[in-house]
DNA sequence: ATGAGTGCAAAAAGTTTGCACCGCT
DNA sequence: AGCGGTGCAAACTTTTTGCACTCAT
């Protein structure tokens, strides 16, 4: 009663990231306690890909009350994926990487080996293929991860500019 | 000089996977030790998908003179990846997974969430689309890893038939 | 002989878990 | 009161590494 947020347009994320996590979190009865709102709070403050220990790093190192142990960030990440507000995206140095997958559209990602940036793009073409695919195979699809592997345009720029100055010094 | 397998077709794999291992090597300035033989066979003898504990299984607990330690199991994987032969296709129950990347066509996979089981597809237009997203970023690909998740044809049956078996106990 | 390579055991790195205590409902 | 949740520390898992010895060229 009295929903302030139902009156947003349809186009728009008209539930916040909390209020979805505590939807699923009563599914499962289960509660949303302060340490999960300070988490989600936190994961949706930034649109960045961040691994597990860069927000263990930036909650549970503080001594005020937004405080949470390193083991309940790895329990609510685990709670936040099943809900399907995070999705893991790629491994990065042996860690893996999340990133929104609530409110934020549908895209996959292009990857350097050479710097490690991630690059995001969208292409309706390959979820239709997907579709076509999985229903050729009698697969009921729900999502997927696409990493494509190479060189970003900055990597590719032979280095050559570099030794010059290199040899300058 | 004198070299038996330039005489196959090109359609064929014309070198064998420990002969494009020291090819690579050689470039390495590394060498074909027993060990690395060895590994390079037992992994192109199976066509399945497989992680470093199942294949430190194989080759380190035997007693006649192919064994190899863990460590070296390691070692040579990522050699493996590096040079070509080897890629990683996913991350199961935390272990990354290993599939043939020589004399092997290019293909994708449907990752199943309820029995894990991995079916693999192919498809051009992907590489196609893939090629012109990258070229638009000027991105220079030189791969991909495309997972599509969801329900496989088997798993998306639902378990009635089997409450109805249970009852009957 | 010389430097690459191996095995072992220890260490690292990331993640999970057992347990006692805490707090919401 | 009861049950879910947290923090801590210890455990676990997978992978990497230091070191002394070995082997191929």
């Amino acid at each position: 009663m009295g929903d302030v947020v139902s009156e947003l347009s349809a186009l728009e994320v008209a539930v916040s990231p909390v209020d979805k996590f505590t939807e699923y979190l009563a599914t499962q009865g289960m509660r949303l306690t302060m340490e999960r709102r300070i988490i989600v709070e936190e994961v949706f403050s930034h649109h960045e890909h961040f691994d597990a220990d860069q927000l263990v790093d930036r909650l549970s190192h503080r001594n005020d009350s937004r405080r949470v142990s390193r083991s309940t960030v790895y329990r609510v990440l685990t709670l936040l994926e099943e809900s399907g507000l995070l999705r893991k995206v790629a491994r990065s140095a042996g860690k893996d990487l999340f990133e929104h997958d609530y409110g934020y559209p549908q895209h996959d990602h292009l990857i350097c080996h050479e710097c490690g940036s991630l690059t995001e793009f969208r292409n309706e073409e390959i979820s239709d293929i997907l579709e076509k695919v999985a229903g050729e195979h009698g697969f009921r699809m729900d999502g997927h991860r696409l990493e494509v592997y190479g060189l970003c345009a900055d990597c590719r720029r032979p280095p050559k500019r570099r030794h010059r100055k290199l040899d300058m010094v």
